[in-house]
DNA sequence: ATAAACATGTTTATGTCATAAACAATATGA
DNA sequence: TCATATTGTTTATGACATAAACATGTTTAT
């Protein structure tokens, strides 16, 4: 029952939503993360850009009605590490 | 199941292991507090400085076997923020 | 008795991070 | 063509987490 270390990565408040969203869907483009969790564009756009750099969320940016569209997904990856962190997280909230 | 915003205070690794410990005691010293969540003394001591602050632990200052002692205890108002955050936490981890 | 080592915390300094504001590029409509 | 909308990126800054340095007193060794 000791802490175990939480991944600071996943340790944010948007970054984890982005991540909540996108395992239970099979893609989410930008505008669908920004509804979905009232973030800014800007912060968005970062949060987006560092799940994508560790690798944990693929991103393909196409065009979709003639405009730039960001599409995004898990991947194993990423699903392997919001896994891992929920159970880390789990002995902190007197779960499990 | 939107994205409830998450207390900042809480949503901190050492702060939560340190609300998550008082939880479960009656209260726990510096210490205690120290030696279970690994954490350095200085970090310890700013972060017990903020829950106190907030009115989420108390701390009473006095001394044991000659030393000076920290004891901290959770408070009312503390044990509803955790809850509070624990359920608010527990949608972006899909739980309940 | 004095110095060295230990015990318990606090304060300060600094690098990182989260966030919003400013910017860029293109598209659409009047 | 000018204004406005759409989609995102980059930048600037203020807050925060953390460790290092410091302060105060105690015990032990010599």
């Amino acid at each position: 029952m000791g802490f175990a270390p939480l991944d600071p990565l996943l340790h944010n408040q948007l970054r984890l939503a982005i991540m909540s969203l996108l395992v239970g869907l099979e893609s989410a483009d930008f505008n669908l993360l920004l509804e979905k969790t009232g973030a800014t564009r800007g912060n968005l756009s970062v949060q987006i850009s560092k799940l994508k750099e560790a690798g944990y969320i693929s991103v393909v940016k196409g065009y979709k009605d003639n405009y730039p569209n960001t599409e995004c997904a898990i991947t194993y990856h990423g699903i392997r590490a919001f896994e891992t962190y929920v159970a880390s997280l789990k002995p902190y909230l007197g779960i499990g």
